[in-house]
RNA sequence: GGGCCUGUAGCUUAGUCAGGUAGAGCGCCGGGCUUUUAACCCGGUGGCCGGGGGUUCGAAUCCCCUCAGGCCCGCCA
């Protein structure tokens, strides 16, 4: 069984009504890694609608949490801000100072990322938390958690293992300058809370407005309250012994909730395409990954690892492979037989769980999302045929398709040529035409090759320089100079492009300047 | 120091929660497609399930120990 499935059949023991959430601080540039928080919180969403439950996904927002430090990309500028909630402070400009305050930090960051959702299928409901905090529902918690101060300070402690200072108290105000650092509390009477800020200024804040916000840990713990919240799968950050989960559920429980069980999943990694991006820390956006490959082949890196398992971004070869498997499973799913172990049909039921939660669109049968054409082989062809007209042709005539392409494809295509052009492709997959025949090509060919690479240049000289055309002089070349057909090709591949196999020369010649060709071949010679 | 996760075929892994004869894909090898040699189809090779012990009629699966790798314990998903 799926694991999000196997979720929501623990969670249907809770009752019917399901609350799947995601919490993210919007700091900076969101990243791939925070596509696992929503996509965890989701895909179990989305098996408790499938078990027939009464589902909703919701997306918090932690719009109030303070700006810790001047960020790398931050102008010195911002330093003024520190400590300030993050839905109060101007998003930075271009070139990192800060802006005239017409868009807020949280909403900068948090745009793109919320388009990015919208294209891969996820549509949450977005609670900005400090809209929480302004519209008093943590009211009712702050209370109680200051009536409860030391409890849950004794709770903190024995817990996390760590030492609260003697002044802790369970709500950071926010001091005259809009700045949370610094203001100590000094005082209690509901519904405010009065403090003294480093500057010495005095003030009150009320509990029922924005006026300050609870630490993370209670703050959290309120929420699940607030929202009634049974899902919350934490990264594993959250999840360590003594983390926040830990602290989390006792908490809730102190301020009358039921706190979800715990789910924890593991961390993505970015996986360098060679040792290059390894050490210069390169992310990948969602927004870029996705303007790659098509959102189901996102969602499906998510859903095919178990949540607890790490998994690696790459970029690479390992995409292509991951897109492929995805279009093998949806073309060719696995069917239930008889004679199939319990084992198996476990699998295949995983399997299955996988690609439906993939989908973009969980209504929409999977089979629509495929392109009929493995990535590699479109990869290739994309980079041997300029035109896209000559891409569909060729896969007309390879039986990959018939007649028009379909939309996925045509995006397909689209992507694939992102990919070829950008950054993040791999090596490997590279065709690169060569301008004369390399040394180590040279060993390869041998006397034979060389002869045949010569017949063939005069073959090529004179034939109709037609797909067809240029087939022929292939295997005209390979028979008077009595070559076998393997060796004949493998002596182009190395001439052209320096390897051993390769996409279909004919086509492959075809797309080359004739000049080019012509000259490349005609200087083969043994040296 | 405390804790979490992972270790299954060359590679990526399913199966571990509910114990019942080791599954898949990729790769590789062979064959076919009278030829797209990174297309397509068919077949095959390949695993003392990290190691040791225990429970059991039966263990990849449960329990204990051990080795290896990754990670978390600063409000960083």
């Amino acid at each position: 069984m799926h694991w999000a499935d196997y979720t929501a059949q623990r969670l249907m023991q809770r009752g019917d009504r399901q609350v799947s959430a995601s919490g993210i601080t919007p700091s900076g540039e969101f990243h791939i890694g925070h596509l696992r928080e929503i996509l965890s919180a989701e895909m179990i969403h989305r098996a408790c609608m499938d078990a027939g439950m009464n589902s909703k996904y919701i997306f918090i927002v932690d719009s109030m949490d303070p700006l810790r430090r001047v960020y790398d990309f931050l102008s010195p500028g911002y330093e003024d801000y520190i400590g300030c909630p993050l839905a109060f402070i101007p998003a930075p400009l271009e070139d990192g100072s800060p802006g005239d305050g017409s868009v807020t930090y949280a909403d900068y960051f948090l745009k793109p990322f919320l388009d990015a959702l919208e294209q891969i299928g996820v549509s949450p409901e977005v609670v900005m938390n400090h809209e929480t905090y302004e519209k008093g529902l943590f009211a009712e918690y702050i209370d109680l958690a200051i009536r409860n101060r030391d409890e849950i300070r004794g709770i903190i402690q024995q817990i996390s293992g760590r030492d609260l200072p003697s002044d802790w108290f369970p709500y950071n105000p926010i001091g005259s300058d809009g700045s949370m650092d610094g203001v100590s509390v000094t005082g209690y009477e509901k519904p405010y809370v009065f403090w003294r800020d480093s500057s010495g200024n005095e003030g009150k804040s009320d509990i029922r407005k924005a006026h300050g916000k609870m630490p993370w840990r209670i703050d959290w713990a309120a929420r699940w309250v607030i929202h009634g919240i049974t899902c919350e799968p934490a990264g594993k950050d959250h999840g360590a012994a003594g983390g926040s989960y830990d602290t989390g559920i006792p908490i809730c429980k102190l301020l009358g909730g039921n706190p979800p069980d715990k789910i924890v999943y593991e961390w993505i990694q970015l996986k360098g395409m060679g040792p290059m991006s390894s050490s210069s820390g390169l992310t990948i956006g969602p927004m870029e990954a996705l303007s790659l490959v098509p959102p189901e082949i996102l969602r499906y890196v998510i859903a095919r690892s178990k949540i607890n398992r790490h998994i690696e971004f790459d970029t690479g070869s390992a995409l292509f492979q991951t897109a492929d498997e995805y279009e093998r499973l949806v073309a060719n799913p696995v069917q239930d037989v008889k004679e199939m172990s319990k084992r198996q049909m476990v699998a295949a039921e995983t399997q299955r769980g996988a690609i439906r939660l993939s989908q973009v669109n969980p209504e929409s049968d999977p089979i629509d999302s495929v392109g009929g054409v493995s990535f590699r082989h479109l990869s290739m062809l994309a980079q041997i045929k300029s035109s896209d007209g000559d891409v569909w042709s060729s896969l007309n005539r390879s039986g990959h398709i018939k007649g028009e392409p379909s939309d996925s494809l045509k995006v397909r295509l689209a992507r694939m040529r992102n990919w070829i052009d950008g950054p993040h492709f791999p090596e490997d997959a590279k065709l690169e035409i060569r301008s004369e025949i390399g040394d180590d090509a040279r060993g390869e060919i041998g006397t034979t090759g060389i002869n045949f690479l010569r017949k063939l240049e005069s073959l090529l000289s004179e034939c109709e320089w037609t797909d067809a055309g240029i087939s022929e002089s292939i295997s005209e070349a390979c028979e008077s100079t009595e070559v076998t057909r393997k060796q004949g090709f493998a002596s182009i591949y190395w001439a052209i492009i320096g390897r051993s196999n390769g996409p279909k020369a004919s086509s492959l010649i075809f797309e080359m300047d004739r000049g080019n060709i012509l000259s490349l071949l005609g200087n083969a010679k043994l040296e």
